[in-house]
Formats: structure tokens, sequence, C-alpha cells
RNA sequence: GCCGGUGUAGCUCAGUGGUAGAGCAACCGCCUUGUAAGCGGUAGGUCGUCGGUUCGAUCCCGACCUCCGGCUCCA
């Protein structure tokens, strides 16, 4: 009846001292092959331990099944092998970097003579599918000491530097932070002889049989230890996993984030693009992507009204000693356009009789909001004071990293500066982090967590007192709202530290969004004051703030959340009306009028396309109200719903229809309406 | 910025050392249609830009630019 009870894959196990972990796992009947196969096991401290390790006393270990995170990096770290012992194979005076598994993968960096091709690629994977059938056994080897190391890897000079890294910040895979050397030899399965050998403190597979499924994906060039100062080495990206069933699953998630590409669907959908002829990163917005980001501003709008934000306006331009006193073009320079000389006079022979002024495009927002607030006394009754701007900045961003809408050399804040006092700082973060978090919930990002970035030495300004008061307050304000915390030490900007919300989008992608930073430097710098109740001056509070970060990010990320699919509320086209014939067209424009009467964004298709090839095409563009009338729908005075999803509600009367149209998009709900939750709601 | 790849019609892509084609989209007709592509026609391209090789270049070579994937960077 019920099946024969199967230990759990994380079973734990006793390993009789002199055995091996291997022996004491197939005693306990744990799988030995399928996607739970136990792949290494984690001893009493916590560390992963080879089948074939043999502990010199009884512990009890767990076995690490293949289908774990665990077993899954182990898979990936000794597909990463057999990758370098393929190249090497066909390239042999390729020269190893480091290989270690990552995310959803693995790679390997070698140095070659010439760049991998994605026909290379083709070779290398037959010939690692060789070696995987071969069924080589991974056999770790212990160094007695460096010199026989160095002696043994006289050939491999990257793996010779890696040997004389100490300390255990040098994390790579290929050297234990105990500094003890290890080596995995690959034995024939038959002959045992040593077929290939690489430096790796391991864990690894007992063989490269229990690789089942792996598939190389790109190459690229990479910094030998991630120094732009180093020599570049040429990187295999490659994916494995626990069973083919496992791959296809991954290569499926690949295909449907490719589908959701925010560059793509901007295109399909006619919501934006980059002409070359603005230049690299600089988008401009169609009519249908202008809608969707009028709504999202003006929805922010009404918000930060109600939660007592003023809005101000700024230049896009300034004057270079703007930057200098906030210290911007002393740390961020490179990150600016580069600065225009205005205003200079030359006399007849060329000498400058007049100097000019520097001009910059401004990168942040934040040094004009100051000028306002010094622009006349503040009292302390003001405070705190609340500006807030759509501030579009400019960035030079290197030509190699620019990104459709997430990384762009031209974008939009939703920036604002709070000043306030000493006393106020506390209570203001932490209903600041409450509306970020309620704003982002209602255009339909739910799961978030926070990470604090705190000061790095090289890089900030300001004292060591400063910096431990801002930090504390903005911990002790993440850590009341409950969400899960991550420190990110050293993320700071130079001026202050930061809290940001990180939130998870439909795929299960992180995106950072919302920034909040304490800022106890630039007040100083531009020696802000206000007049407290005693009559003394004092030095406000500043905080730093931005929800979407940048618009065209925000629009971007959420252009991918839904898939393109955008809740009703932002729709650019929010209901189409189809006629069947054209004898119903002018009561589906009646219907129509009514509905933009109420401001509803609605579309007739009357053009000559059969009703079949309108409903895909209103489908393909994501509308999510299609209103599809026929004769019977003319004679009983209704119209019938066809949704996003395909399910439809026939024969609902005009008013009805139009009223919960109406309704659905005011209650901004961001579900796609479909036949049940339309038919529940109204 | 660095490495590699890429660039042909609005989009997706064929193609050739003798100046180009398909599907979709657009436009025009016919059909009058009940829930994801009806049929026919028309129009549309200095083959990314500039230079070189050649009798002749979209094709071969070089430089530059765009975009893509990484690396570095991301206030």
């Amino acid at each position: 009846m019920s099946a024969p009870p199967v230990p759990p894959a994380s079973a734990t196990v006793r390993v009789p001292a002199g055995t091996t972990a291997g022996a004491a796992v197939r005693e306990a009947g744990l799988p030995a092959n399928g996607p739970e196969a136990v792949v290494v096991v984690r001893d009493p401290d916590g560390r992963l331990r080879d089948l074939a390790w043999a502990p010199e006393a009884d512990v009890d270990v767990e076995a690490v099944p293949a289908d774990s995170e665990d077993g899954r990096s182990v898979i990936r770290h000794s597909a990463a092998h057999v990758l370098a012992q393929a190249v090497q194979q066909l390239h042999p005076e390729a020269k190893l970097g480091i290989g270690p598994p990552i995310r959803d993968g693995f790679y390997y960096d070698f140095d070659v003579a010439t760049p991998f091709t994605p026909d290379d690629l083709k070779k290398l994977e037959s010939a690692m599918k060789k070696i995987i059938k071969a069924g080589q056994r991974f056999s770790r080897r212990r160094f007695a000491d460096k010199d026989e190391a160095r002696k043994e890897l006289a050939d491999e000079p990257y793996k010779l530097e890696l040997i004389d890294l100490k300390g255990p910040e040098e994390d790579v895979v290929e050297i234990d932070a105990s500094g003890e050397l290890t080596i995995y030899d690959n034995v024939h399965a038959h002959t045992g002889e040593t077929v290939w050998s690489d430096l790796c403190r391991g864990p690894h597979l007992p063989t490269t049989r229990y690789i089942p499924a792996f598939s190389l994906t790109r190459t690229a060039a990479a910094y030998w230890r991630g120094d732009e100062k180093n020599p570049q080495l040429q990187r295999i990206y490659g994916t494995a996993w626990e069973s083919q069933e496992a791959l296809d699953a991954y290569l499926e998630r690949v295909a449907e984030a490719e589908r959701r590409d925010h560059r793509r669907l901007g295109a399909e959908l006619d919501l934006f693009s980059f002409p070359d002829q603005i230049g690299s990163g600089l988008a401009v917005f169609h009519p249908k992507g202008g809608i969707v980001r009028k709504e999202l501003e003006d929805y922010s709008r009404r918000r930060h009204e109600q939660a007592g934000y003023e809005f101000v306006n700024t230049p896009h331009i300034t004057k270079g000693q703007l930057f200098r006193t906030s210290g911007h073009l002393e740390w961020y320079e490179e990150g600016m356009y580069p600065g225009m000389i205005l205003d200079e006079e030359r006399d007849a022979d060329g000498n400058v009789r007049k100097p000019g002024q520097d001009y910059y495009l401004k990168p942040m927002n934040c040094p004009m909001h100051n000028l306002i607030f010094d622009a006349r006394g503040r009292s302390y009754r003001e405070l705190p004071l609340r500006l807030f701007e759509f501030g579009t900045v400019y960035r030079y961003e290197k030509s190699g990293v620019v990104h459709g809408l997430t990384r762009a050399r031209g974008f939009t804040q939703d920036d604002a500066h709070i000043y306030c006092t000493e006393e106020q700082m506390e209570g203001e973060i932490a209903s600041l982090l409450q509306f970020v978090l309620e704003l982002l919930r209602d255009y339909g990002l739910d799961d978030f967590y926070l990470e604090l970035s705190t000061r790095n030495p090289e890089k900030s300004i300001g004292s060591d007192e400063a910096w431990e008061r801002a930090t504390n307050v903005l911990r002790k304000v993440a850590e009341e709202t409950g969400l899960h915390l991550v420190d990110d030490p050293g993320g700071a900007a130079f001026y202050a530290p930061k809290i940001s919300v990180q939130a998870k989008d439909a795929i299960g992608r992180t995106w950072q969004m919302s920034t909040i930073q304490v800022d106890l430097m630039l007040p100083d710098r531009f020696d802000l004051e206000y007049t407290a109740s005693d009559g003394s001056r004092k030095r406000p509070v500043m905080i730093h703030r931005a929800l979407f970060g940048s618009i065209e990010r925000f629009f971007a990320v959420l252009l991918e959340h839904y898939a393109g699919a955008f809740p009703a509320w932002l729709a650019p086209v929010q209901v189409v009306g189809i006629p069947v014939t054209d004898d119903q067209r002018e009561y589906v424009e009646q219907v129509a009028a009514t509905l933009r009467e109420r401001g509803v964004r609605v579309e007739v298709d009357s053009g000559d396309d059969r009703m079949q090839k309108k409903i895909r095409t209103h489908t393909l563009q994501k509308v999510p109200f299609m209103l599809v009338v026929g004769a019977r729908d003319v004679e009983a005075g209704a119209v019938s719903f066809r949704f996003r999803d395909g399910t439809q509600v026939n024969g609902v009367p005009v008013a009805d229809a139009v009223a919960a149209v109406q309704a659905w998009i005011g209650r901004r709900d961001n579900t796609s309406p479909t036949a049940e939750s339309f038919t529940a709601a109204h």
C-alpha cells in the first residue's frame, strides 16, 4: 500500500572511524544515483567532505543530496573541473585560472592565446561528455607543503599565485582557509592512472558520472582575480544540475527571463526606444510608455502630497562650484559628464580676457535642494522640511555598462531630501520606511528584504562618530520593520550610510529599489542651519531618499515583473472594443465614448481584420479588457468581456460593464482580470 | 574602459564579389465574420558609418559607431 520508507535525503549517518563516508551512506541505504543521490556529507563542523573521506574517529554526518543547494554546488564545481580538463585536452597550452561554482552554474577561467568561439564550446561539450562517461574518480591528495605544490604546479602560473595567497579574506575554492593545500586527481576508472589534476580544496563528486546534466552557456573575458589592472583571461560559463529535468527547468527559466526582458517588451509594446542618434543610454518614451510613466508618477505625486512633501524643481546643469562644495567633483568626477566652459572671452590675439565658468550636467539633485533650504533663514517650526522632485540627472556610465532602462546615462529620480532635527530623525526614518514599503506594495511589489550599507573608510568623509550615529539609527529602524536585514559592509556612498529595500519580482529575481540615507556631512559642507526654539543656530540632519530610485529603472522592473501585462490602472490601453462585424461598430463606439468620459483609456478596433485576429492582436498587446460585441450583444444592450487569459464573461449589460471596468481600474487592482475575478468583483 | 560577438525593410530573419528576398507589421481592396493569424494586392532597404582592396563591395580588409554577453564600475 504505502511506499516503502525512504530515508530522508538529509539523513544523518554515523561514519565509523577509519571507514569512508561513502560506505556509511551506502550502508544506510541512501540513494547513490538519481536526483537525490548523496554526493558529499557535512561533518559535525559544518564542513563538506568527499564520500571518500574516512574520519579518524566515529562521527555523525549529514548526507548531502544532489538536489540540495550544496549538492548542486558540488556538481557544478566538479563540472568546472571536467571543463578545465576538456580545455587542456583540446588546448594543451591553456593555463588554468579559477573555476568555482556560482549561482545556477559554474565558470572556469583560462589563459589561452585566442579566445574561445561558440564552435569551441560545442567541441568542449563533447569532450566533457566523454570524460563524464568515462567515470573518472575525483581523488583528493594533500600536499606536504607549499614547495611540493609549487613543484607540481610549475606549469600553472596562476595556480602558483594562488598558493601564495594567504589570509581568510582571499576566499577561492582552490585554497582552503586553514592553509591546507590539496589537489584533486582525476583517476581513470579502470587503469587507476591519473589523467588530470587540479589544485582544489574540494569537495568533489565521487566520480564524473555523478554529473547528470550540464551545458556550456557562454564565453566572456574576465580580469584575473577581478582586478582591472590584471590580464584578462577567457572565461567559459556553464550550468549543471542534478537531472536533465532540472536543467530543462533552468533553461526554461532563462527563456522566460528573456521573454520578459524590458528591452524586448519595450519594442514589442511600443513603450520606449533608444535612438542611436541621441546616444547610448538615453531613452525616449513613446506615447504608450509615456502613459504608464505618467500613471506611475501621478500616483507617487499624490501619495507624497498626502505625506507632507513639498514639490520643487531644479535645473539640469550647474556651475562646477556647487559640486565642489558637495564633494561630487572630488569623488565622482569620472562618473560625471565632462564640464563645459562657458562665457569665456578672448581678445583679438586669442588671449583670455575673461576666464570662463565651468558647468556640469547634474549627477544628483541634493546640492540643489540644499540651496533651496538655504534660500532663507529656516526655523525649527518648519522641520521636517521635505523637498521632493522628479529630478532628471545625467551620469557618464562607461560604454560597456549601459543596459536598457536599468543602467542609463540619463534618468529621472523620484528624489526627496528631508531636513529635520536630530531628535526628529529616528521617527522620520521609521515613518519613511513604512511609507516606502506601502507605496511599493501599491505598485505590486510585496516581497522585500532590507540591506544596510555601511561606511567604506577608504571612500568617505566625516567623523567616525557621525557615521556611527547615523548607522545606528538606520539599523534600529530597519530592525523594527521585522524584515530580513542583510549587511553590506563598506557599501555606502562617501557621504552617508544607507538602507536599501530589495524587492523580489514575479520570477524571483531581486532588485534594489528604494534607498534611504542619513547624511550628516552635506549639511556641514553647505553650512546649513536652522534657528532652534531657544534662538540658537543648529545644523539640520539631512535624509536622502528615493523610492523608485530611477523612474526609468522602476518602469523596467515593473515591466519585467508583470511580463508586459501591466495592471489595468497602469495599462497604456485599458479597454479595446471589438465589433464582430461592421454592424456593431457604432454601438461599440458609443460604449467606448461612455468609458472615455469616465477616464478609461479605450480604443475601438474597427479595422478589416476578423474578430479572431483582433483578439490575437490585443492579447499580444496585453490589453486587460477586450469588449467583444456581436449582434446578440447589441440586441441585449450588452457587451462580452474577454480577458488576457482567454476567459470570457458574455452578455454583461453596458451600464454594469462600464461601472465594473471603472471600479476595477479605480481600485488599482494589480492582478490581471479574469472571468472569475471580474465576476466576483462586480 | 577591457574581451568576445553582432549589425540586411518598422519587427523576426534568409541571401550573394556583378548594387537584395521571406514572414509579420503598414497601406489598398475583397470577404461581414462570435473569442489567439480569412484572401488578394501595393509600398517599403545608400545591406550601421567612413575608408581600403577590386573593373565592380551588402559580401573581403581596416577604423569608428550601435546593440548583445561578460569583466571592471554603479553616488
